[in-house]
DNA sequence: TTTATAATTAGAATAATTATAATTCCAGGT
DNA sequence: ACCTGGAATTATAATTATTCTAATTATAAA
C-alpha cells in the first residue's frame, strides 16, 4: 500500500453522490455486462481493476450506491443478494429450475401502483413484478 | 422386488406430503398468526410446542414444506428469508423504512402473467407484484 | 500546514444456511 | 415379536454471507 492516489473531484455538490475510485470501480462492475452479480462476484471482478480493494469496501460501496440510487439490490429465493444496474424501472423473471434472473419491462406494471398502494395502505415508492417460471434453456431441457 | 406388482400404500400416497410431528409443528407455526417469521423465529416458536426440535430440522422441514407447496419463502432486501403460509396467490408490500412485510391481493396482477411470459420468454408458473414504500406506521412517524 | 471529516483496509465477529455423521423412528416382512 | 432398510431427526461442524471494529489513509476546509 502506501501508494498515493489522489483523485480530484471537481464541482462536487452536496446532493450528488461522491464517487471515490473504489465506488467507481464497483459501479463499473455492476454496469458492465448484463448479469446480476453477487457481492462476491463484484469483489472478484473489482479486484482485477483494483487489486487492493477489500470485501468490506465492496459491501460499503454497494450500500452507498444503492442508497444513492445507482444500483439496485435484488434478493430472490435463497442465497446471496444480487446487484442490478439501476436503469429504468423494470420487472424480473426468475427460473425455478436454474435460478437465472432476467430483466424485462412490462409497461402495465406501473398502472397497478395506485391500486397496490390502496390495497396495502402503503405510501408507494416503487413497484415491480416478479415472474417465476422456466427460462428458455430449462424449458427445452425438460 | 420380484414377487409383487401391487402398489403399496406408501407408493399410492407418495404424491402427498409426509407430515411428521416435527414438520407439523413447523407448519403450525408458519400458519398461526399473520406474521412472516424467519427460520430463527420459527425455531423459537416450534420449540415451545416441541422442546427437542433442532435448528436443522426446522430448516429441513421448511425446505420440505416449501417443495410440497405448503409454505412459501420470501426474500426481501437483506437479512434472513421469511416464510409465508401458502394460501392463495398474493402480492407483497415492503416498508423501505422498517422492513415490515404485508400481504395483499391485487386481482390485476394475474392479468399480466401472459404479457410477462411473452416479454421474458419464460414458461410462466406464478407472478407476484412487490410494492416498496412506507407502511402506515412509518408514514406517520416521518 | 493543521485540523476535521470521511473513506478504506484487514481481519474479526456475527448471522444465516447447509452438510455430515451418528442415532432413532417406523413400516413391512419373516 | 424380531429383524431390517430407509427416511427422519439430532447435534455439531462447516460454509457462506454480511456487518462491525479499529487502525490507517485520503480529502476538504480553515
Amino acid at each position: 500500500m502506501g501508494k498515493s492516489d489522489k483523485l480530484s473531484i471537481k464541482d462536487v455538490q452536496s446532493a450528488e453522490p461522491v464517487l471515490t475510485r473504489q465506488r467507481k470501480a464497483v459501479l463499473d462492475v455492476v454496469r458492465s455486462g448484463d448479469t446480476h452479480p453477487t457481492a462476491a462476484e463484484v469483489f472478484e471482478s473489482a479486484r482485477k481493476a483494483m487489486p487492493g480493494i477489500s470485501f468490506a469496501t465492496v459491501y460499503n460501496s454497494l450500500r452507498y450506491l444503492k442508497e444513492a440510487g445507482l444500483v439496485r439490490e435484488v434478493a430472490f429465493g435463497s442465497g446471496a443478494s444480487r446487484y442490478d444496474r439501476e436503469t429504468d424501472r423494470h420487472d424480473h423473471a426468475i427460473c425455478s429450475a436454474c435460478g437465472t434472473l432476467v430483466d424485462f419491462d412490462l409497461p402495465g406494471t406501473v398502472g397497478l401502483i395506485g391500486a397496490a398502494a390502496r390495497a396495502s395502505r402503503f405510501k408507494p415508492e416503487s413497484v415491480h413484478l416478479t415472474l417465476v417460471g422456466l427460462c428458455p434453456g430449462c424449458r427445452g431441457r425438460k
